[in-house]
DNA sequence: GGTGGGTGCAACCCTATAGTTGCAGTCATC
DNA sequence: GATGACTGCAACTATAGGGTTGCACCCACC
């Protein structure tokens, strides 16, 4: 019963990848570069709302500003996904995993053992 | 731009692992099967709310009721966590990030090459 | 200078949900 | 049979968060 607690980066990432629409933003930025306005166009929201989803997959690492390129001073600003936190995620998941699955796998051998005698 | 929508398991998920006391609860039974009330006993909420998140839990396959054991007849339900959905979890999150950064890195490619000339 | 596209901030609904208390039922033990 | 431990259901509060509208600003282009 021991309470380790569980690193924060995977709440947040949890939280942030619980959500429909971010899905639908972050598939559609996995894709191609795009701006909020863009984004607002594909989808059936408004674009405050795609700007506040965008807050959170930024400060959760998701989502990057594309650098903002010297050839266009348009004030528009593109967005792209960025995988290595869901690889973080994944790695992290797995091996909780695992490790909840090892101790079943133990408790059975350990009563088949015993069933045998 | 093509929204291809994402596996409904994978919100489920993560949407049963953005929660602090459900992650306390599920590292909990990661490690020995308990009840609500031996939850209960060990976190601080009542044992209704840890009712509600074993709830949460069962429904997104990430705990089970251990099965009644018939040696003790008694009303208290035992529960331990799953791994099996974290490790599916896990490699779609893996596949779908690796393919965000492989865009990217494609794109990097295509600048320098750029830059050569 | 006016107009249109893009951005950011703020106030505001409204639903979902984490948490609570309370009560009823069941099974064991004294 | 009464007491205590466990479970389940129901009502309720309160906060977070997804979504909206509205306004102000900036920059480009006509």
């Amino acid at each position: 019963m021991t309470v380790n607690s569980v690193p924060a980066e995977i709440t947040t990432l949890c939280a942030a990848l619980a959500e429909g629409t971010r899905w639908e933003i972050l598939t559609a930025l996995g894709s191609e570069d795009l701006s909020a306005s863009d984004l607002a166009r594909a989808l059936p929201v408004s674009r405050q709302a795609i700007a506040k989803h965008l807050q959170v997959l930024e400060s959760a690492g998701l989502v990057e500003r594309t650098r903002a390129v010297p050839e266009s001073t348009s004030g528009s600003v593109r967005y792209h996904a960025v995988g290595a936190p869901l690889a973080r995620l994944a790695a992290q998941l797995e091996t909780i995993g695992r490790g909840w699955d090892r101790r079943l796998a133990t408790i059975k051998e350990v009563a088949e053992a015993r069933e045998k005698d």
